[in-house]
DNA sequence: GCCTGTGAAGCTATTCACAGCT
DNA sequence: AGCTGTGAATAGCTTCACAGGC
């Protein structure tokens, strides 16, 4: 397989969502810079993106709407439904459950695990919740391959060590500390803290 | 003031919350392959960073701690306290305010805004919520310069336009749909699926 | 004429590598 | 000896710009 760009992937998740919505409205073909401006995104992006994901467009309709998002989904979504684990369920991971709960079902969490025995053994927003002890043997035994991470700060390294002695290949980490990870396992950051401070930053820049 | 990569003040975020853990450990210095260790990148990429913050260090003491917390904060600290506000105080944005809530006190959300009655007018997780009538005049009246978007997916370009319009100059959005925004205005997409969708891509790229 | 596909150029961020300091 | 500061090299991503197709 080919070498896409992160930041391509990423975009190529965004274009999927909004080439579906396109189709819901009988829509069969696509131009790049229709694409784009969707997007917000220039349309040499876009046709880069769709260059990188193998997509070929013709210069009078542009491209085929239903083979972009076939061949994303390719791309994206494994051939068997992905089950997804989630750690720490918190505020934040609460909203986290209810926010993915009835979207994609290709990409779905599964599991979730918390240390508080008052929430483990249940079934919080939809999603069973187990105790910690019962994280390695469901991840290893399910073959989940990511997980999010929504725990405190001070518990989260030692909860990743967990998630990578069972397994896991993929982080998507809400704590507001970086995770010491072996080579393989690949670890997105979404820090709220540092999010805000960029952006108040930047909205202080331009005064 | 001189041009500082975005990856740069992100890691500067970081890197002071880090610094403030170690100084309350009684360290007054600190070496670039210490506190590369701590943020889990490149000791040659703390010392670029630092170049850019305008800090110098010394061979055979490191760089001081104070010094850096100092030079961060100037940076990244309003001289006033900034005020942030919250857009969409459903599951997510309860959350955000429960996260935020005892932190930083120089970014602090002190307002939130809701369309749904039941909740304006109350005060949730702390936060005074107010009706998006009351927006405009509020965030002008106040020059509150960065928002955190955390409504609908099709409420947020609506919302977007109503925060620009009350001059909001940064955005913090994670609302799963990119925003048209006009040049003077920053946005940051802290987008969930997007996320999601590339971890599950690179945790399956390693199998 | 207006689109796509893409080599080449341009830009930005990261890393190398080493002189200079203590 | 071991660190910092930084020019230079490298890598990665984006944009330009234009040949080619409909």
């Amino acid at each position: 397989m080919s070498r896409i760009p992160a930041n391509t992937i990423e975009r190529l998740s965004l274009y999927r969502r909004l080439l579906e919505r396109t189709a819901d409205l009988g829509r069969t073909d696509i131009y790049s810079y229709e694409l784009a401006s969707m997007a917000c995104v220039t349309p040499a992006k876009v046709r880069r993106d769709l260059m990188n994901l193998g997509c070929i467009g013709n210069p009078s309709r542009g491209y085929s709407i239903s083979e972009l998002i076939g061949n994303v989904s390719v791309l994206l979504d494994s051939d068997t439904p992905r089950e997804i684990a989630l750690v720490g369920v918190g505020n934040l991971g609460r909203a986290i459950l209810s926010y993915f709960r009835g979207r994609r079902k290709n990409l779905q969490i599964s599991v979730a695990f918390d240390s508080d025995r008052r929430k483990t053994g249940r079934i919080i927003v939809g999603c069973r919740c187990l105790s910690m002890k019962e994280l390695k043997k469901t991840i290893t035994e399910r073959n989940i391959a990511a997980a999010i991470l929504a725990v405190p700060a001070k518990a989260a390294q030692e909860t990743a060590d967990k998630l990578v002695e069972a397994g896991i290949k993929g982080i998507l980490n809400y704590a507001p500390v970086p995770l010491r990870l072996p080579d393989h396992v690949f670890a997105e950051n979404r820090d709220m803290t540092t999010a805000l401070e960029k952006v108040a930053y930047f909205a202080g820049l331009q005064e």
